[in-house]
DNA sequence: CGGACCTTTGAGCTGACTCAACTCTGGTGG
DNA sequence: CCACCAGAGTTGAGTCAGCTCAAAGGTCCG
């Protein structure tokens, strides 16, 4: 298992962790002559700085990306200045997805440290996806997941008060670290308060007074930006 | 085209509207050969009373539908009886997308008129994108189209007003109609303050308020459900 | 060690919510 | 044909969660 430190900066994954490296997209339940054929694809790697986007609004859509190592956040810009975060991705999550139904990239995504994916040339996953029936149903299972993953999101801006989504916000990251192998107890944020806000519809003052709040009760440990969850089952019936 | 009464009723598409009785979900620009062998099949249909549903939170997900007449509205169920609309459905569009995922539905679909679905058969839709690749495309840009949808929703939901959120929602509706066939001037609302409110994450008074103040400013002219739009410029600049 | 950026915390304001009363509409039955 | 009723919609008055504005720490990096 990794140190908590390494886990803090998404360093180091389990060993046995889910696919990233060499295997992006495998499904998992492959027939070894599936398995050898995917194999044999070499997948481009790139690497992206702190800062910097991998993709702009608008950009062709040529590939999808795998996170390998680090984490984005995606943007919508509106009205010109005005922007808002639409998403973060972790290392084994997908970036991309949104720009498949117009050939062009909807959103930004801009790394939050830096990072590396793996990427993906669509024409060749749809090909993939034509000749292996494995494949297919798991390429429809990430786009339906996303799908899923966005409606609950809306519940939650919908329904939740500024507590609820900030406990909320939490206990995904946690699960989601955890999914990939990391520490699901203590993490570092990768993102201001402001884009956690945008996130979460909430100015970055009413992120920071929440976590002051979960502090001053217990429920978690913060310094800046290193998160400890003390009492996972309270935050989660905030 | 269709007189302004037909259109409140969602009942007379144009003639030469988008796919919807025998051909559910043809791609455009199909080969004839593509084309002759997707038109071979046979989708069923299914009749469903205003008020009842369609699936359920945790059907086994078998087959996608398309609304070929009516309206539905999609709703998530949050700790047993709090419960949040997560969209609406016109014809032409699709519903279902979000089972494939975990082979159950994630959501329960309920039909807010009579209306009418074109049933599709999930497998089958896969075996055809395995064969047709225009059509495998077409698959892809309907669930990336579906992402993009729920983005610009999250956004709304993160950022806009509740004055925003109500012009907003009109002009969707009104656009989507338009795409449809129908008149995107005047046209009849299918579902209640309070499922609009749930939907745009609003109590159903303030909706009732924003309508009346749109009617008072002149954008808009209401008489219970039926809406007409009078000023979209002004609509779509509040 | 200086500066830019991020974070925390306080104080007052406001848009949307809650609660409540009233009206309108469509359907049902006497 | 009208009376009635239940569900849907409108409108008003008061409240409060989250916003705005402001000022004081913290932290990172050259």
């Amino acid at each position: 298992m990794s140190s908590a430190t390494d886990v803090g900066h998404h360093a180091a994954p389990c060993a046995g962790a889910a696919p990233c490296q060499d295997r992006p997209i495998t499904p998992p339940d492959l027939s070894p002559d599936d398995l050898a054929r995917i194999d044999s694809i070499q997948f481009p790697t790139r690497t992206i700085h702190r800062g910097e986007t991998l993709y702009r609004t608008g950009d062709d859509f040529r590939s999808i990306y795998i996170v390998r190592v680090g984490c984005f956040k995606t943007v919508i810009t509106h009205h010109d200045d005005h922007e808002q975060v639409t998403g973060f991705h972790l290392p084994g999550e997908t970036l991309g997805l949104d720009g498949i139904c117009t050939d062009r990239h909807a959103c930004e995504a801009i790394a939050l440290e830096d990072s590396s994916v793996c990427i993906v040339a669509f024409d060749l996953l749809e090909t993939l996806c034509r000749e292996v029936r494995t494949m297919q149903h798991h390429v429809h299972r990430l786009l339906s997941g996303e799908i899923v993953r966005e409606s609950a999101l809306m519940v939650m801006l919908g329904t939740m008060t500024a507590e609820q989504r900030v406990a909320a916000f939490l206990l995904d990251l946690s699960a989601r670290l955890a999914a990939r192998g990391y520490s699901s107890v203590e993490f570092q944020l990768r993102m201001t308060r402001e884009e956690i806000g945008s996130f979460l519809g909430l100015k970055l003052e009413t992120v920071s007074r929440m976590l002051s709040r979960f502090q001053k009760d217990g429920l978690i440990d913060t310094r800046g930006r290193q998160v400890r969850i003390l009492d996972r089952e309270k935050l989660s019936r905030v």
